[in-house]
DNA sequence: ACCAATTCGTTGAACTTGTCAATCATTACG
DNA sequence: CGTAATGATTGACAAGTTCAACGAATTGGT
């Protein structure tokens, strides 16, 4: 049930098949990297006419439950370089959804708070994210959708990011 | 068994513990991303001294099993622009490892072709990557391990590039 | 109480990737 | 035979990554 339908849906029908028979279309770290490039993307075009993608996204959930993390946490927790979380909240505090606050025990942190805009907005980014990705996700069914949940649990918290 | 323990190893120990905390943590697009990361960051690692990286080591892969793909069919399967095939062409090339021939029943095409010390590279390669791979699954069974290709094969399976 | 070292956020530069339009050679099609 | 389409290539530009340096603030040792 993959791309060999005689109705080609938009795209030219190009002939890739011949290449998902080969011994790397099997291998768990490509079908990893595309898996979560479907899902990506699919986020990221729904996203788009919230005026966010998945970077600002994430970063704006992690703002709204109450942790007020501090851009240094943010770093860590998501993988990227201090300076792109400078760019990131940056780009959110201009649309007046985040706000960075001076912590005044520690006055060289700011903490990054979600706006009531910003919470109203994340609730409608989650339910299109949620409904693109089980949309992506739609081959597998729900047991199996909590399967692979599990999985890629038990391998993230298995593994710190500096190693 | 994360990175709560008296005896940090590298990295100084920052607390990101509390945001793993956060819902967001707990969804499968993070989980996904996040696994990949791990997973693209060691390979990475292991195929730097072998001149390679994910990208060129998936496009040698695709050269070796007498599909001789087009640069078209490549970009189609890996989902990169043509312009960045042509890149990492010429550098696979530039190191002796792919060359192109001319199809002659259509010239337009060129099909890419691992040479015989592309072959051999490609062997060590692999047996580096397995072994990466193999360290940041390590916490899975060899069930699970299974069970988790499944079902991101599925996944993948299921859905085209261009949707 | 002081000074050195460290941390956080920020800026800017260099570099890599991603995206897109234009072009040339070649083939397909009316 | 001529127009349209395709594959590969180039070059321009936007977006993302990495890294070094810096100012402000805090910590720790002496």
């Amino acid at each position: 049930m993959k791309k060999t339908d005689a109705t080609a849906p938009a795209g030219p029908p190009r002939d890739t098949d011949e290449l998902w028979s080969s011994t790397l279309a099997a291998e768990t770290p490509f079908l990893l990297a595309r898996a979560r490039a479907l899902v990506v993307k699919g986020s990221n075009q729904v996203l788009r006419e919230l005026g966010l993608n998945v970077r600002t996204f994430s970063l704006l959930w992690l703002t709204t439950e109450d942790y007020s993390p501090t851009q240094r946490q943010l770093s860590d927790f998501l993988d990227l370089d201090p300076s792109q979380i400078v760019a990131l909240i940056d780009s959110l505090e201009s649309q007046g959804l985040v706000e960075r606050r001076l912590n005044p025990a520690d006055r060289r942190m700011r903490q990054i708070v979600a706006t009531t805009r910003g919470r109203k907005l994340l609730t409608k980014a989650r339910a299109a994210v949620d409904e693109s990705t089980a949309r992506t996700l739609g081959a597998l069914s729900a047991d199996q959708q909590d399967q692979l949940r599990e999985l890629l649990l038990a391998v993230n918290q298995a593994t710190p990011y500096y190693e």
